[in-house]
DNA sequence: TGTACATCAGTGAACGCGCGTTCACTGATGTAC
DNA sequence: TGTACATCAGTGAACGCGCGTTCACTGATGTAC
């Protein structure tokens, strides 16, 4: 499971002082957002939940934008461990070229299981996010922590090294491996076939996960 | 170019009578969802646009919800136009096998190419719609326009009968074809690479065409 | 052809809602002497 | 070790905003006689 839920209601505080203010709401944003999407992520049900009055939450946060963007990171780091669960999964006795496959398809699966489990999380790490704020506030939102794309990246490295993959294909592949992927689970969850997904989902999963395979590979 | 542009500033009315206050809200809708995207789908903004009360628009939609899901349906005919556009300028000298390869390409291409010249349509298109809405809205709200899904299908269909794709893998392919390109246009005007997404996607569409070509095919 | 009339598209005013954000405040905490 | 004090996390009240939606209305239109 991605991240730890927090207390949905405000349970009684000792003193008016609250403690953990901070990551109390960045707990709330993340349940908003797992119910709802980003959409949901509204700063006064977040400070309700808590159990604290609205204004609270600007002594943690500048602007909602800010505390949205650190929501929008975590979602991102939830879907990272979900990936590095599966790829922990695989077997160590593996050879170089069966690990190569078995981990790009392991990225693959564990992303849209992500997405089909955690729609909102999915559609809050993705959001369009403003652009008002700097791309410095960007990069140091995701800074240090290893996102997917990383892992996505690690796998092909190994598929090079196993010589399943040309060197002179290897950059950019990321972003053919990761559309088809993202691309699916976008439509899994928000498309026309919402509602029977993981049916779709069943079926078509392994095949995409093998025309990416062979179409990236020699 | 997707759909006629409504006027923006509300022309004075010889009557007080509108005359085709139905389309005009629609063409307003869609400028708006063009502009900003469906979060920017807002009725009292769409009234001020076309020059009329907020509530008038409820002589022609029963909820913004329902006004929300004829936009939809209008920037996927939007999309759909320019799939159709691009494949009508294919030559009609090629042979079947030449045909349906550049096809395929055609509508991928034309896919990619929409959603970076109207990204706010492209999303409105995809937006999660409420569910509130019962299905048969939703089937009717599509019926009788061709479709993107469509003219994919339509030219998977071709590579069967150019020999090119088994017809065994054809039931399904559009979704894989259409996840990878789908994904490509997503992370290209939301992900993390935006901004950027002209450059990247010169470089990378051709390159994720021929992967979903070369992976789908025996 | 002229007139009475029903229709119904657009008006005007108002509603309740929930949001993000601001301000001046208060009082528990932890630190310096 | 005990006390005075500065800090600053959370309070309370309020703001302006724009939204979707409702109601009873009015008056131009097109139709029936």
């Amino acid at each position: 499971m991605p991240t730890k839920t927090a207390p949905k209601k405000p349970k009684p505080r000792s003193s008016y002082r609250h403690g953990d203010l901070a990551r109390a709401l960045l707990a709330a944003g993340l349940d908003l957002a797992r119910e709802g999407g980003p959409d949901a992520v509204v700063l006064r049900e977040a400070t309700r939940r808590v159990g604290v009055v609205p204004n609270a939450a600007y002594r943690h946060f500048e602007s909602r934008e800010a505390w949205l963007l650190a929501i929008r990171s975590g979602a991102l780091a939830a879907l990272a461990d979900a990936i590095e669960a599966r790829l922990a999964t695989l077997s160590p006795k593996l050879g170089a070229a069966a690990r190569a496959r078995a981990g790009l398809e392991a990225v693959g699966a564990a992303y849209i299981d992500f997405a089909l489990a955690e729609p909102g999380l999915f559609r809050t790490a993705f959001a369009p996010c403003d652009d008002n704020l700097s791309e410095a506030d960007l990069a140091r939102s995701t800074i240090g922590r290893t996102n997917p794309f990383q892992l996505l990246g690690r796998e092909l490295d190994r598929m090079v090294a196993a010589g399943l993959l040309p060197a002179a294909g290897r950059p950019g592949a990321e972003f053919l491996a990761w559309s088809a992927v993202h691309g699916l689970a976008m439509l899994l969850i928000d498309g026309p076939m919402r509602g029977h997904s993981r049916d779709i989902a069943a079926m078509i999963a392994p095949r995409l996960l093998a025309m990416i395979e062979k179409g990236l590979t020699v």
